[in-house]
DNA sequence: GCCACTAATGCGACAAGTTGCAGCAGAGAT
DNA sequence: ATCTCTGCTGCAACTTGTCGCATTAGTGGC
């Protein structure tokens, strides 16, 4: 089990999957838009997580046309491309995963605040058991174990 | 490891337990306001899941006047007090229990959207394996794994 | 019953998304 | 280049909360 520190991610993006994504949308019918453009470009430079709102900035500094609900559409449908992938922080915002960064849940102490990532090898004996007994797939990005650490629990 | 089916939880609630929340409130320092009245007679006839949302509407039946950010505050107060327990549904949305209904967490299938209870037995080996490697204590009731359940995997 | 202390309410503004709908505009066909 | 089909955008309204601040009103003490 290992736990990395206070929210690090790295993981270098492969340059590959953004020039691949304009393909990938054709090839299910759908479009390559401007606006889908900006995001695919914010989100090519994008490491570890980011919110939703973050994200909309992001684009707003491309371009300050930049609408909320375009944006949010688009983080969908490349979600079901299995490009991004989000979670919900402890307050219930949410946060997106660029892949193909390592798939990870997240630690919170509610007390101190602090984020721990939560590795796949960590969650393990849940996810095994989970699937051996109901056949139920965990998706451990969507993962957020909220509780205290050790800190504030003196 | 025993899954309860779909999100039907059940579980008397103790009247003495809302007996006492004035008084609990009043050693704090904490006062007994008509709105409190209104919420906490609300929640005395709650069982299972209830968002935020639900909450307000419920407490606008019995008192057309209730503002939303008062109900939300109590519900913080009495989260202090150990009353009620929140968690986040797998839309971020917020989710109460009403205790001392079983401390739980839930399972979702984002395909079907079905959920299912996961009780304290569930998840032991990831709660003591975080408390034993990181001296984490986790808040079950905030656990909401999210996934695909038998059914939909095919 | 009245005071003083300060917790709690009401209100308005704001944040983060979500949704329906009319009009716009990608993409392939001709 | 133009046409057509339909996916996508922009917009506006709405949902679910959160926060700061002036005002109100519980509470304990007198
Ligand atoms: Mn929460
Ligand atoms: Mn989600
Ligand atoms: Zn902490
Ligand atoms: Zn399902």
């Amino acid at each position: 089990m290992s736990l990395s520190g206070p929210s690090v991610s790295a993981g270098p993006a492969d340059p590959l999957v953004w020039d691949s994504v304009r393909d990938r949308l054709h090839d299910r019918g759908l479009r390559w838009t401007p606006q889908r453009r900006v995001l695919v470009a914010v989100l090519a430079e994008t490491r570890g997580h980011v919110t939703g709102a973050e994200l909309v900035e992001r684009c707003r500094e491309r371009d300050p046309a930049t609408i909320p609900s375009t944006v949010y559409r688009t983080l969908d449908v490349l979600e079901d491309l299995g490009i991004v992938r989000h979670g919900h922080g402890p307050d219930g915002r949410e946060e997106y995963h660029v892949l193909p960064d390592a798939i990870h849940g997240h630690l919170h102490c509610k007390a101190c605040g602090s984020t721990w990532e939560l590795e796949a090898t960590d969650v393990t004996a849940l996810v095994r058991a989970l699937d051996d007994e109901h056949g139920f797939e965990v998706d451990l990005s969507h993962v957020t174990i909220v509780g205290r650490c050790r800190r504030c629990r003196d």
